[in-house]
DNA sequence: ATCGTGTACGGTATCAATACCGTATAACCA
DNA sequence: TGGTTATACGGTATTGATACCGTACACGAT
């Protein structure tokens, strides 16, 4: 077997960071960050569907759907989301993906993913914060985002009045600066 | 050559994240999206010192420095950093690594780059759009931002405009969470 | 020499965001 | 049992953002 691949192959293994390949959603490849950081070995994670490592059927069902135009149109995508560990407990991670099958874009996916961490002392997201600043990450207004949830536009503001008190921010464009610059984890 | 190996060099090759495995800061192996995050063809960066990769030779030893109690404590570490492009630009990173010789931190390091601002083709912001996204990670409005830079806010409310049209987003929250989390390159 | 782009500014119109007022329920905790 | 917080929703008032209309100048490239 040739050297090239095999460094290659170690260099994976070895990443300071989740990576994982699935095909429609099941996972057929990750390294060690990715399984530990689930708490998992990795033995009993390849060929598990990413259901599983996500914190319900719901979840997993929204996260399918909001990349998959970007994937379409320029093969990557990401954002922030919500994993569930092994043990139950949900790791907010930054999400990265690409697609090798872009008419097909969850065919055959390239991910990364890196824990994050709020910028508060221990302050955690409720669900819905969780939800919201999704929503806003991908410009939507309240009303759309009140639209996806199935909620009153006056609940999202209600939320997003909420997270810009936690954070002691002024507006939505200082909110996602401010997030986005969280430190990672560990 | 076993099938295991196989796939996760390529995973490593496909991912969506720039990825780099040094020997003593030379780089012996990297991705596609690492060469093409700083405008290398791969064949011409491998056997490279990572020196060519940094602004300067002090911020190349700076960099060399700074990690390294922690990467001899936790195995880990992980920063903000300048890198250069070939052409000269320099790109912010989220930079992280592993070492697998901690007692040796620098002997053979598998590392991590996240670009934190999209290049947008190789386009580089503008002195003023650069100035105006300060002020809106600050969360400042038009007005203030004009008053700060000694401008009318309407100026300012163009060069939003600018940086909403470039970046092919709805609004300035999306352009800032756009911004921390570029797509990758290419 | 014209064309494109960045810069700079004015007006106007519309929608979104934010900040208040209020009510109500459910969960949790001391 | 009362206090706090998250959730959810309504109204209203003000400010901000965004999208158009227009003009003008500087600069570099074809």
């Amino acid at each position: 077997m040739d050297d090239f691949t095999r460094k290659m192959a170690q260099a994976f293994d070895a990443a300071p960071i989740g990576m994982a390949v699935s095909h429609h959603r099941v996972l057929s490849m990750c390294n060690t960050s990715f399984a530990e950081m689930l708490g998992y070995d990795r033995a009993n994670l390849l060929g598990q569907s990413f259901r599983i490592l996500y914190p319900s059927h719901a979840e997993f069902d929204r996260v399918r759907d909001i990349g998959l135009k970007a994937m379409e149109e320029h093969g990557s995508y990401s954002d922030e989301r919500m994993m569930r560990r092994k043990d139950g407990v949900p790791v907010w991670c930054r999400f990265r993906a690409r697609t090798l099958t872009p008419g097909d874009p969850l065919g055959h996916l390239v991910m990364s993913f890196a824990p994050i961490r709020d910028q508060l002392d221990g302050a955690q997201l409720t669900k819905r914060e969780r939800e919201v600043l999704s929503g806003l990450s991908r410009g939507l207004t309240s009303k759309e985002i009140g639209r996806e949830l199935g909620l009153s536009p006056r609940t999202i503001e209600d939320v997003r009045a909420r997270l810009l008190r936690k954070f002691e921010v002024k507006n939505t464009s200082e909110l996602l600066s401010r997030m986005s610059y969280a430190r990672p984890t560990s």
